[in-house]
DNA sequence: CAAATAGAATGAATCGATTCATTCCGTGTC
DNA sequence: GACACGGAATGAATCGATTCATTCTATTTG
């Protein structure tokens, strides 16, 4: 991100203002032990099965003894463990897996869940993973935290590890379009989003087209067969399927070049030897928008605007739409997307079996970083 | 965020592309159960305690033992429940609070804090919120989950408040500047940061400095005595302080513009009425980053540059830098801040006790969104 | 060779909630 | 007045791990 490699905090790093604190009693074990279920029933008189139905709100209880408890609750700011409740029943807790926080069309997907799970019981969690080969890991550790659902970007996970998984949990994907009898999928229509990103590129005139991709297969040798097999069915492979497609139609050689990662800094860094070369690209179709400004970052760098170097992305992030910065690019809906997961997995949660598969349209946003190319 | 009211999905929304699968059989429950460490003890012959043992790498158990209890975990792919565990020992889970997902400064530190657990036994959660009001919910929310360490970016919570749940979790603040005997702090040094922001744009010729501050109190009216009292040392209030200091000084009247809420639009939407009046700014200094972004997006569009308002912020988000942006910020080094949480907490649960207060040297990084005013 | 000892493995208690079968109690019915 | 009934409240079992006091088993020592 900004800065620092392992012992960065040695030169420059920060230093201690103060640190006064004595921590003093030794008796403190006792009163530092936050009240349970036990103690409100003691205090209230009651049973632990009645507080319990107190705060599930279940039936069977006597408007007096719900007042009586709620009132011993609040005074004494109980709690109920979400590990104890666990146990025997659910935690209240949805899951979502994110890879490389500060993507922000990532982040527009949280925001649609966390807004539409706001006014539920529900809390959301989000497991931040650097690589989308983290991914199982990440599952598997919220499964193991016992959340009620998972919702993932995960497109390098196996459908049968997945399936497996979502026999036990609810499970809804983001950005995949495999078919599965136990999950679900929300996605763009990402063969439609690129058709529209290639017919504009090419209606400008441009012909010398770069598909600036992701990276992928990054670590072939981790041994784990719980990866995708290459069916080519992520949305990475289908834009970079349609551009190829277009380009064919129009006798054109691809022309791929791969970041070595999936940040700005990486596409800037494969962009910058494009520009540089005798044969420079007229335009560049970017897996994603982080990759697009990236590239955009390489080409103002060098002095160069959208007349020279095109370029388009996709997601239409929220900084795409900055004026100084004016990416055309793909909506495919984010925050929908999100709010469509968290719906899913309720009604899943709910008692939903049949999966479903939901597919965003998307719409193309033309903006000034696609022009006409200098010289057809 | 980038659309949608309630009912958005109606209009334009998903639909469904297809929808299989048929859930079969009934015998399921017992092969979906997933292992326990008891199905692991009665395959491998061995008691409950010896697979525990195992599990938790500790004292006391035969090379010949562990050998084939670990076989039988793997071949049961035995993973122990979080939950279960929770209830005697601990979770190997840290806890983030994040306000405003998808404001660049945070997933900077995020980032950090990811990084820093890699390879450590520990899974990083992050309860995001939607704005700083939400913090102690969020605390809570995490400690009800009995996460074994909690950092948070929550500047509106009582010190008290903080120091009851400090007593019984490890918890470290970022961007606080309190004093507190039970918990530690980490934050930039917003003093000097912001000194070095006035000093820049009086050097620079300007007079007419406006401070776009953040959204303050805006739910006064929430009851709720957590709140932290107006002592002043939040990070915003010590920006805000320095830049009355600095305009006081110059005998010039301060001009505080507040934005509706702390993201770009809200900036967008404060800065243009001042653009368009006639005596306007010669230059904004923005409470962070992701407003000054904003107030940027609000010049671009009027056709003005920094000669006619120059723009600085903080926090110095990695957009700052691309070159179609440049925009000029105080560096409080959010990566290492991040990698300090993780520190601080893992030292604390480690066994630490007397608290620590880090500060961060800040660095301003001079670009080209502030300029000389076009008339002095 | 008996006694001491250290290391391995086990058994049973425990954490804090939920759940459901059971008991309790006040009304209404015949 | 005995009995059935239904809503309230309780008791005890349960979830899946950890923990620690105890037992078992070799090995060493005097």
């Amino acid at each position: 991100m900004t800065a620092s490699g392992p012992e960065e905090t040695d030169t420059g790093g920060p230093h201690a203002v103060g640190a006064p604190a004595v921590d003093s009693d030794g008796s403190r074990r006792v009163s530092l032990r936050s009240a349970t279920i036990q103690d409100v029933a003691d205090a209230a008189g009651v049973s632990r099965a009645a507080v319990s139905k107190v705060i599930r709100k279940a039936y069977g209880v006597s408007p007096q003894m719900r007042e009586r408890v709620e009132a011993v609750i609040a005074e004494l700011d109980y709690h109920p463990r979400v590990a104890a409740r666990a146990m025997r029943g659910s935690t209240f807790t949805l899951g979502l897996v994110i890879p490389q926080i500060g993507n922000d069309f990532h982040s527009v997907i949280a925001a649609g869940a966390i807004d539409s799970l706001a006014g539920t019981p529900y809390q959301l969690m989000i497991a931040p993973i650097r690589d989308a080969q983290e991914g199982d890991v990440a599952m598997r550790s919220l499964a193991d935290r016992q959340v009620d659902g998972i919702g993932a970007i995960a497109p390098l996970v196996s459908t049968d590890w997945l399936d497996s998984l979502a026999r036990r949990t609810p499970v809804v994907m983001v950005g995949r379009h495999d078919v599965s009898a136990h999950y679900d999928t929300v996605a763009g229509d990402d063969a439609a989003g690129s058709e529209d990103v290639m017919e504009h590129l090419i209606e400008l005139g441009h012909r010398r087209i770069v598909f600036l991709d992701t990276d992928r297969e990054r670590h072939p040798g981790r041994m784990h067969k719980t990866y995708i097999s290459p069916t080519g069915r992520d949305p990475h492979a289908i834009r970079r399927r349609v551009y190829q497609e277009h380009m064919g139609a129009l006798g054109l050689p691809p022309w791929i070049v791969q970041a070595a990662g999936p940040m700005e800094h990486h596409a800037a860094e494969a962009v910058l030897p494009l520009l540089r070369s005798e044969t420079r690209p007229s335009a560049i179709f970017a897996g994603h928008d982080t990759l697009a400004v990236g590239a955009l970052r390489a080409i103002a760098s060098e002095r160069l605007n959208a007349r020279d170097v095109s370029v388009a992305g996709f997601d239409d992030i929220p900084i795409a739409s900055h004026p100084l910065i004016s990416l055309t690019s793909v909506d495919q809906q984010g925050y929908a997307i999100g709010r469509e997961v968290v719906r899913l997995l309720l009604e899943r949660i709910d008692g939903r079996t049949e999966s479903v598969r939901l597919q965003m349209p998307t719409t193309l946003r033309v903006r000034r970083s696609t022009a006409r190319p200098r010289q057809a």
